[in-house]
DNA sequence: CTGAACTTTCAAAATATATTGAAAAAATAA
DNA sequence: TTATTTTTTCAATATATTTTGAAAGTTCAG
């Protein structure tokens, strides 16, 4: 397979599975064209390969940033920005879980802290059903949490490091 | 907080939530209403509860079952269907990771290993980036999918069940 | 069989989400 | 400063997804 073609292949592919993870498809494209871009590229050359327009771009990228996968980097003696992407795909697997967690997991925790305190009889078969479904609800997410909390970790420790190399 | 309005707010953070998950909003609320209803019930019950039409219960419910998160109750003497979800929530929780994984995270190694044979001299700053990068997340997705596997055991398994404890 | 009760399907309509592109804003050069 | 280049914004548009509801299909009691 050609080099042109695979890339066009990944960049397509990256997208379709962003989508089935609730991430646009546009954001989860240019952050495969990033990947696999030795160097920092330019608005116009994201446009140019993707085409898709400059608003989109720059919406996108300033998401991607937000997620802190993407940097701007300034060129010196150039007017125009260049964009680079983390390499390091552990890191980048690190970082999503990291925001995915406050974004997602920590409000549905407060969520679910907060319907535990609902009034009424435990003797209520259907009181009882909501109260237990929400706490073992929350005992999955907190237990969730810190599972990734560890995968998050593992570099930095060895003793975790270790046991995760059991999965590898 | 009385338990109407309790069940509601479930309800509908469930859905959001579903959404950031690339799950379908309506899909993620019948599955909310069949966890906190201690008895089997029917599509009437869920097109009243959540007001939605008789076709879109009908087709999430079918999805649902194919994700085997809820199954279909025939009651003797009674001509309509009713409907139960899985209330063991860790069972839920796997039942989900093993769906995903079957039918996200497999198809995307089948297409990395595929990408992996890509032509050209890997002097190429160009093929030299996608080729590593390809690797590299192909690692990633071969230890994520190992680690699934291994949760997803860790019930069967005294050793791993062990080891999961450390997280909780 | 026949007809009532219930389920399924799917084209059309409604809704939600993503994209464009041109105008405004910002940054820098001259 | 003013002109020029580049970035950002956002209302309008396009696209994708979800939902409806009525018709067709199925089941089963009588």
């Amino acid at each position: 397979m050609k080099l042109s073609e695979a890339k066009q292949q990944f960049i397509s592919s990256w997208g379709a599975f962003g989508t089935q993870w609730g991430i646009n498809r546009t954001m989860a494209q240019i952050h495969a064209l990033l990947l696999v871009s030795p160097d920092p590229i330019t608005q116009d050359d994201i446009m140019e390969q993707l085409s898709i327009s400059r608003g989109n771009v720059n919406m996108n990228i300033r998401d991607l940033i937000s997620w802190s996968l993407v940097e701007r980097i300034i060129v010196s003696g150039e007017r125009r920005e260049y964009f680079s992407a983390e390499k390091d795909i552990w890191k980048v697997a690190t970082q999503i879980i990291k925001e995915r967690k406050k974004r997602e997991l920590d409000p549905m925790l407060k969520l679910l802290s907060q319907l535990e305190n609902v009034d009424g009889d435990k003797k209520d078969k259907e009181t009882k059903q909501f109260v237990d479904m929400i706490a073992s609800i929350k005992k999955l997410g907190l237990s969730a949490d810190k599972m990734l909390d560890v995968t998050i970790k593992a570099e930095e420790n060895w003793f975790t490091g270790s046991i995760l190399k059991m999965f590898k």
